[in-house]
DNA sequence: TGGTATTTCGATAGCAAGTCGAAATTCCGC
DNA sequence: GCGGAATTTCGACTTGCTATCGAAATACCA
């Protein structure tokens, strides 16, 4: 039998992932500790602080991919690149409503400081990479700033659509539920952007070739 | 004096809008309309109802700029780089948390019926808009249905950062806080998009000029 | 073993949603 | 303008959930 505190903490994040946060009660995260609804407090202050522990590290992937990907180098194009399709691919899978999330946490800034913390060192990240690709020529002239904030929402946008609610996933048509895969998903967010972004468009099927060698030669190598 | 009904809609909007639909408390929308909040049951069985009301004809406003759009004509590109644009810019001045809609419209498909329809009908507009313009050999070679749904979250995308919440502003980086206005970022948007999706990127200039133009003149004629 | 600190619990206060019957008001035919 | 019916409003109440608190149970340790 683990600790209490973290039977409550998964049983939370099985219920948040499923039902959201707001719909979540106490009781039932109690229940599945198998604990009182009121013992819940002697370990979290309220249903924000057990948030604040499951999600206080979900920038830290994508940001430990990112200073990875920054350390084997390459040119911006191929780290921007692989970041988004990391970053989406990670988006897809997470089970909890990044939305939600978000406007939890932007109403209780100080309970989830160090959240936004690390959101904006992995916003900070994409615009010092937008910026790099700018200065060597490799991207037209963007806005770095507004492009990295964009290429986050974009990313994030994904779960709107792609995030099954409750059991059943929206629609990305009537009827015919989607068949994409999140890489699929994630190889085409990254398409999309660097094939805005680059000056020389043909310079893409070389970035993708060896962004998914390099990713399929990491996930060996782990 | 407006039928109280009006002017629970008319609460209940400024509320949503200022705290979000959550944080509305029954009893705020029953004094913003000069009510006590027992007597707000009486026109309104939910708060989901009353968001029902505010919510099921946002997407008309989109829907017919689309129908416009495209009895104007053009190229595919030209407009699907208005629709862009101008979705962008609406959501920016958008008072409601998209996101938070739709979460709580997905949760109870059938009170947000009618919204998801004609979501829908956007869906379907846009991918329409993608299939002609790769049919045309204006566009690369995409998936029309993966790009529409991409191409409506990236907008609604937006909102995560460029929304106040509360009274303030998430921050586009820290302490800077964005000065970028709406159309400059609803034309970052459709530009980033153009930009990606044609085959022929020159073209994008005299696409611009031609939105711009086309929007101008209606402006003015309306 | 006994005493202290930790953990759990049941009872309950407090708050917001939603129900209900009754009071107040409006409407309308006369 | 009057009286009865329909509409509208209200206050009291029920319910469900969060959070508090003191006491009981349990674990820890000299």
């Amino acid at each position: 039998m683990r600790e209490p505190r973290e039977e409550i903490v998964a049983a939370a994040s099985h219920l948040f992932a499923r039902h959201g946060v707001s719909a979540t009660r106490m009781s039932d995260i109690a229940e599945g500790a198998g604990l009182q609804q009121s013992s819940i407090y002697y370990y979290f202050a309220n249903k924000e602080q057990i948030l604040r522990e499951i999600v206080t590290t979900v920038n830290r992937v994508p940001l430990a991919y990112l200073a990875r990907v920054n350390a084997e180098g390459g040119p911006a194009a191929l780290r921007l690149y692989r970041l988004i399709r990391f970053d989406t691919r990670t988006l897809c899978d997470f089970p909890y409503d990044i939305n939600e999330i978000h406007r939890i946490s932007a109403q209780d800034p100080d309970t989830f400081a160090e959240y936004w913390t690390e959101r904006q060192a992995l916003n900070d990240g994409v615009e010092q990479l937008v910026a790099e690709g700018v200065a060597a020529d490799e991207f037209r002239e963007v806005d770095p700033r507004l492009t990295a904030l964009t290429l986050l929402a974009n990313n994030e946008g994904v779960q709107n659509w792609y995030r099954p609610v409750g059991d059943r996933r929206l629609r990305g048509r009537q009827g015919t539920d989607g068949p994409y895969a999140p890489d699929e998903i994630a190889r085409t967010m990254a398409n999309f952007a660097l094939s805005s972004l680059l000056r020389e468009r043909r310079r893409l099927a070389s970035i993708e070739r060896r962004a998914v060698e390099a990713d399929t030669i990491d996930a060996t190598a782990d």
